[in-house]
DNA sequence: CCCTGATTCGC
DNA sequence: GCGAATCAGG
């Protein structure tokens, strides 16, 4: 279907807003919206008077600089291996998102009473998704009941324990290729 | 070269 | 108001 682009209506200014609190870039928010380029976010941001970023973090924790900390959290992902975290889900038109495949593996609402109290009822919409919490898609992207899981995020990563560990598995249970060795 | 936001200016 | 082009910087 054609999907036009709506411009920006109220949703998407709103959306536009939290995003851009939550220190996202132009360029990712552009993303989520979808249909816009990095600068029509940019320029939108302005006339809306909420230029100025958010500074993630005070120029330096304990002595370590932003850059500092933000590479160690580098090293931290690049640990596991990633198979292919679903990522943020920006709605593609249709063919490429299996993005449940993981999920699917994974305990889901459907089955009922499940003693693993945790973990549910917390799914929020994009709307109510704020940076320290767990993105890790929940439904049909395309139906107005999905969601993210919405739990705690750990610091540093786009989702909660219990989805990172799904996101990140280590190379030794998915010891397939070893595309490394010596390449780069 | 990748990215970031900021600004300009024709539409 | 909008956003591509451009600018300035990391």
């Amino acid at each position: 279907m054609t999907e036009a682009v709506p411009s920006w209506t109220d949703e998407r200014v709103e959306l536009l807003r939290r995003l851009w609190d939550d220190g996202l870039s132009a360029s990712q928010i552009a993303l989520q919206l979808g249909g816009v380029s990095r600068n029509a976010v940019i320029g939108k941001v302005h006339r809306l008077g909420l230029a100025g970023r958010v500074k993630p973090i005070g120029p330096a924790v304990n002595g370590r600089s932003q850059e500092d900390i933000e590479v160690a959290v580098a090293v931290i992902v690049e640990e596991p291996t990633l198979p292919e975290p679903p990522a943020i889900v920006t709605h593609r038109p249709a063919p490429d998102f299996p993005l449940e495949p993981a999920v699917a593996a994974a305990p889901q609402p459907p089955a009922a009473s499940q003693p693993v109290a945790l973990a549910v009822s917390e799914r929020v919409t994009i709307m109510d998704l704020r940076e320290s919490m767990c993105r890790w898609p929940m439904g049909d992207p395309t139906k107005p009941d999905f969601r993210f899981c919405g739990g705690r995020a750990i610091t540093g990563l786009p989702y909660c324990t219990q989805h990172a560990q799904i996101a990140y598995q280590p190379a030794t249970e998915r010891k397939r290729d070893r595309r490394v060795a010596g390449m780069r």
